[in-house]
Parts: structure tokens; C-alpha cells; sequence
DNA sequence: AGGTTAGTCAACCATATAGTTCACTTATCG
DNA sequence: CGATAAGTGAACTATATGGTTGACTAACCT
């Protein structure tokens, strides 16, 4: 599967963008990252290693917590994407503005 | 299924992505997007579909031809979710370029 | 040593995705 | 009218996802 592909199938789940907004604060153990979440710590450590295949976060054990850490690459890589089309979408939304803003 | 993840789903693949970027060069029916392809009329529509139902196309009837329209919001809310992130990545990538390029 | 905490692994279930083929409807062309 | 082109819909297959539970391993604390 292509990075971008897996990167962007990453992102898609609620749960684990919550997750990269909990990593962007800085590393944390795995339970850490499953205490908000009503949902057993498998799952989330299924969560993480999506995460995980796609690049987005790298684990490393410490005594017998896994702590996960989030990289920057594929974010980037993702953004980058988008960014291709970013004059795309705000010159339309800029024309909606001006037709709904009705200005001049 | 939240937004975003139906936004981020779609855009999880290459021959969807694809899509968007051609459709980016303006609309198009859907036989003119299936062309590039190896893969039969069929899926390319099942592949328009889901950009559709996650508001990223819109597709209209003309003569016997489904134009379809690239639309703004759904990319820019992807794109603002991952712009959260921006200091984050680019913090890190330039630290690591620093390191490798040993400057001062 | 014994108990608790952190986490994985395997099995299982339900649903979604990515693709196929075949049959069908519409619309255009001659 | 008849042929062709554009596209959908249904049925099928294979694989992935998101979740569960239960058994297990490994580390830390008394």
C-alpha cells in the first residue's frame, strides 16, 4: 500500500486523530493514550499500530509501558498533498464569499 | 461517520486521489476519469461515489454523461485539521535538518 | 514469592472496501 | 427504428477495519 494511502486511511478514525492530538502534546505510554476512551486497551493499542504501520507514530518500550511518540514526516507528506490543491479550494470558497457577501 | 473521517477515507487511495487531482484541472464525466485507468467503468463509479458521499465531488446528469466537480470545503477542513500539526512537523523536520547538516 | 499493572496475541464477529461480471436503463447518432 | 455509448445496480469474492473477550508475558512493588 502506498504511504500517502496509508497515511491518510490513519487519519481517518476518529479515535485516532484523537490520538495524534494527544501525541502532538508530547510522547506518552500507551495506557495514557487509552484512558479517554471508552473502549478496551487492545483495541487502542490496534488504534496505535495503525498509527504505527503508517509512520505517523513510533513506539519504543520503557520498563513494561510502550511509549509512542508522534513523526513528523507523514504528516508533512499529507499536507503536502493537500497543498497541491489549496489554490483549488480557496479560490472558491473565496467566490462563495463574494457572492454571499454580495460586496462591490 | 464524522465528517472529517469520511473526508480523510476517501482521499485514502490512490486511484481516488488521482480522481481529485484530474478533476482539479476542472470537471469532467466520469468516462473521461475512467479512462486512465485499468479497471472497469463500474468501479471507477463506486470510486466517485465515495468522494461524493464524502461531499468531496459532486456529480451531475448531462445528456447520457455524470459530470463531475471537484468541491472546496471538504479539502480545506482536511487540510485545517492537519495545519493543527504544522508547528508540530515543522519544528521536528527542521531540528533533523539541522542535526544533519551541522550548521553552527 | 505473590499480586498488580501494561500490553500483546489469537480468535471471533460485523461491516466496509475494492474489484469483478452481467443485466439493465438512458441518451445520442445515423 | 436500431446500434452504440454512458452509467447504474445487483450479486459475488477477497481482504481490511474496529471492536470484543480471554489467555498470556513481562515488569514493578511489597
Amino acid at each position: 500500500m502506498p504511504d500517502l494511502d496509508r497515511t491518510f486511511a490513519a487519519l481517518s478514525d476518529t479515535t485516532r486523530r484523537a490520538i495524534v492530538a494527544h501525541l502532538a502534546g508530547g510522547e506518552a505510554p500507551l495506557s495514557d493514550l487509552a484512558a479517554p476512551f471508552d473502549m478496551s486497551l487492545t483495541a487502542v493499542s490496534k488504534h496505535v499500530r495503525v498509527l504505527s504501520d503508517a509512520g505517523l507514530v513510533s513506539v519504543s518500550k520503557r520498563g513494561r509501558s510502550r511509549y509512542c511518540q508522534l513523526k513528523a514526516a507523514p504528516m508533512k507528506d499529507a499536507a503536502d498533498w493537500l497543498d497541491d490543491y489549496r489554490s483549488f479550494w480557496e479560490e472558491r470558497l473565496e467566490a462563495l464569499g463574494r457572492y454571499l457577501g454580495e460586496e462591490t
